[in-house]
DNA sequence: TTCCAACTGTTTTTT
DNA sequence: ACAGTTGGAA
């Protein structure tokens, strides 16, 4: 009695959607119907009768991922959606903390921290205590800090095993105290708050384990520790976790992504039988050949083999470029040939290592009039002007939330200067309470100077406090504009001469707020619930969508998306396995697991390139061929070089216009700059420096995974290559 | 308060 | 190369 919606899966698929109710481990390759076999899960475990929406709890990594998710249920599944507990982390566990705040020791209304508030508020601690900035760098404070915590561990429970340690631990202690004043939370602090309640509070625990039966997480392989164990207390004996992912395309344990995190699974929920959807619908043969022989590589795997019941398809294109500007070139002219064919724009893609090398790309493409569209950069709740408009709407929301204040308490300016800061920041710490009452108390004890009305800290409390009486009453998007309108914010960016971007987009806060409120699956729509909804959705950072264009993105931000075309641009060692995975842990291996990741996007063509030489960080750096095309069978290869001739003028051109100062180590001798070289030990390389003349000629050979090497020419046996 | 010069740190990113 | 930040002078 399979309901229609089953139809067309295949029998690894089906076998993993009418898996009986036990915890289980989807092993789902790329392209394998990944988030097909997900929902339809959640679908037949409803429309079996085996589960009420009020049973499922769904978590994702992303916001677009759960609406997703959300919207292929309601395809499916003639049911209301709201009751089914779906999102991410950071969203159920803000959830749950607003359900109970009181038992989590948090204000009704307390407000979320996102990175940049939150090194923000590190920074004003560091300064308060008079912490050398230098030795203890805000930014390291604030890794240590959300490392402590999802390791799940508290201040009082870290190191001090050295002075660096202890100054840290104090450093923590000092910002989880500072945050339960002002009520606020990071986003570390959402998970490891929410694990504990759970973990203290056996009532709540026992409610919420009676309650989700059934608990499904996408892109497992991207947990971290503490969502892990997040996870085992949510389930505890008797809850299934039904957990999809692939270990081959774990790319973020930079950021705590755990994929042992699989293993563990097994152990513990006794996981008899993994499935394996190795089955892919997206590419051609080609294409999946290569991918699986390079991850193959890789020693710490489950291992998995993606297979495809269509053609071979097209080999891989590869293009040997002189130069960055040769490679976009090289780029452009085959968009142009591929559009002509009738690919869409928006169907290409071109993916490089690091967000740095998309300048050369759309100076070419720009120049080129292809329209094209780049993903990554400022978000729009994090841009300086909305997040202003953000810090008035907190304040009002809570009077105790420094850090909101600091941030708009001279902006636009209005004379309240850097000493009147200090003296409430004094007063506020000495007695422990907030900058607000002290800035009151302040104005108070001086009698409200008859300044300048509006100016002055008796200026900025009188407009708050106006603010708070004229918006009272007022639906989310009309407070949102009186705020932005009265709080000088507007008049400001009017007056400024680049303002007009700036304006647009407070405009567009404004339609933020109205979309919040018309938003259906939305229940609260009150000032503090939108807060929240800013800061754990950061919103698109890109415009005009539906636009035909070409797409330009990180391999990382490709994950989980699929193009007809793919170029993937500057293999180069260094860059492409970068040169700084090559000191952590299984550097190399998770590099090859984005080039992995990165192969996949493809459906039917794949271009891989790379440059003898590139600017980067303002300088010319010449490099040899990633040694990922070592790991790719050359029979699946097609090069498409250009003629040699101009391969061999190009690097010594540039190299000699680079390096003037060296044209007599060049001139006298057969090596230059730019020049490929091999070294009895290290093996190729290629010549980026010259030093010195004669019997003390030195030259600086990159050789790519054994990195730079300065080489005496008289001792050194290099060879040409 | 505002402006400009000097200085810094540049892998990947979501919440 | 380049963007973002800081410090000092006006």
């Amino acid at each position: 009695m399979n309901p229609s919606f089953l139809t067309g899966l295949n029998e690894r698929q089906l076998e993993a959607v009418t898996l009986p109710h036990q915890s289980a481990l989807i092993l789902a390759g790329a392209g394998s119907g990944k988030t097909r076999v997900l929902t339809m899960r959640i679908a037949w475990l409803i429309d079996s009768g085996q589960a009420s929406p009020a049973s499922v709890l769904a978590v994702t990594f992303t916001n677009k991922a759960a609406k997703e998710m959300l919207i292929r249920i309601s395809a499916m599944l003639p049911i209301n959606t709201r009751g089914m507990w779906v999102g991410t982390f950071h969203g159920l566990c803000n959830r749950m903390l607003r359900a109970h705040h009181r038992e989590a020791k948090l204000p009704q209304l307390f407000q979320i921290l996102d990175s940049q508030d939150q090194l923000a508020l590190i920074r004003r601690l560091l300064k308060a205590a008079n912490v050398d900035e230098e030795k203890f760098p805000p930014k390291q404070a604030a890794w240590y800090i959300n490392g402590h915590k999802e390791e799940g561990r508290r201040a009082h429970e870290a190191d001090e095993h050295d002075d660096f340690n202890r100054r840290m631990k104090e450093i923590y202690a000092r910002y989880e105290e500072q945050c339960q004043r002002e009520g606020v939370v990071d986003f570390a602090e959402l998970l490891l708050r929410c694990y504990e309640l759970l973990a203290h509070n056996e009532a709540l625990r026992e409610h919420y384990l009676s309650r989700f039966k059934h608990i499904l997480v996408d892109e497992f392989q991207d947990t971290n520790r503490l969502q892990y164990r997040w996870l085992k207390l949510l389930a505890g004996k008797e809850n299934a976790i039904f957990a999809v992912g692939d270990d081959d395309q774990s790319i973020y344990a930079f950021r705590g992504a755990s994929a042992a995190n699989m293993q563990d699974l097994q152990k513990d929920f006794a996981v008899e039988k993994v499935i394996k959807l190795e089955q892919n619908y997206r590419s051609h043969g080609y294409i999946l050949d290569a991918a699986n022989a390079l991850i193959a590589r890789n020693q710490r795997r489950l291992g998995k083999n993606l297979w495809t019941v269509d053609t071979k398809g097209e080999l891989l294109r590869v293009y040997e470029a002189a130069t960055d500007l040769e490679e976009a070139g090289f780029i452009v002219e085959e968009v142009k040939s591929l559009h002509r064919e009738g690919v869409a724009l928006a169907d290409i893609a071109l993916l490089y290592r690091s967000n740095a090398q998309s300048r050369v790309l759309e100076h070419a493409l720009f120049s080129a009039g292809l329209a094209y569209r780049v993903y990554g950069g400022q978000r729009f709740f994090e841009r300086q002007e909305v997040k202003h408009a953000l810090a008035y709407l907190r304040l009002l929301a809570s009077d105790d939330d420094d850090s909101a204040l600091l941030r708009i308490i001279n902006f636009p300016t209005r004379g309240i200067g850097s000493r009147t800061l200090e003296q409430i920041q004094d007063m506020a710490a000495a007695r422990n309470i907030s900058l607000w009452s002290a800035a009151k108390e302040k104005t108070g004890m001086l009698q409200a100077p008859a300044a300048v009305p509006g100016k002055g800290l008796a200026g900025f409390i009188v407009m708050i406090e106006a603010l708070r009486v004229a918006t009272q009453g007022l639906k989310l998007p009309e407070v949102v504009a009186h705020v932005i309108e009265h709080s000088g914010l507007k008049t400001y960016y009017q007056t400024e001469k680049e303002g007009r971007d700036r304006l647009e987009n407070l405009d567009e806060l404004v339609n933020a707020a109205a979309a919040f409120v018309g938003d259906v699956q939305q229940e609260d729509t009150g000032l503090a619930t939108f807060l929240a909804h800013a800061a754990l959705e950061a919103g698109d950072n890109q415009a005009q969508a539906g636009v035909d264009a070409l797409q330009l993105m990180t391999a990382h931000s490709a994950k989980g998306l699929e193009f007809h075309s793919v170029f993937i641009s500057g293999l180069e060692e260094g860059l492409f396995p970068h040169e700084n995975s090559m000191v952590e842990n299984d550097g190399l291996e998770e590099e090859r697991r984005l080039m992995y990741v990165a192969l996949t996007r493809a459906r039917r063509r794949l271009y891989l390139s790379y440059a003898q030489s590139r600017m980067l960080h303002g300088q010319t750096r010449y490099s040899i061929a990633s040694s990922f095309f070592q790991e790719i069978p050359e029979l699946l290869m097609l090069r498409i070089n250009r003629s040699p001739a101009a391969r061999f003028i190009a690097p010594s051109t540039v190299g000699a216009r680079m390096q003037p100062e060296s044209a007599g180590t060049q001139s006298s001798s057969p090596w230059r700059i730019g020049q490929n070289v091999a070294h009895p030990k290290f093996g190729n390389g290629v010549i980026v420096n010259a030093e010195g003349r004669g019997a003390d000629a030195r030259v600086q050979v990159n050789f790519g995974r054994d990195g730079l090497k300065w080489l005496a020419l008289e001792y050194a046996k290099l060879t040409a290559a």
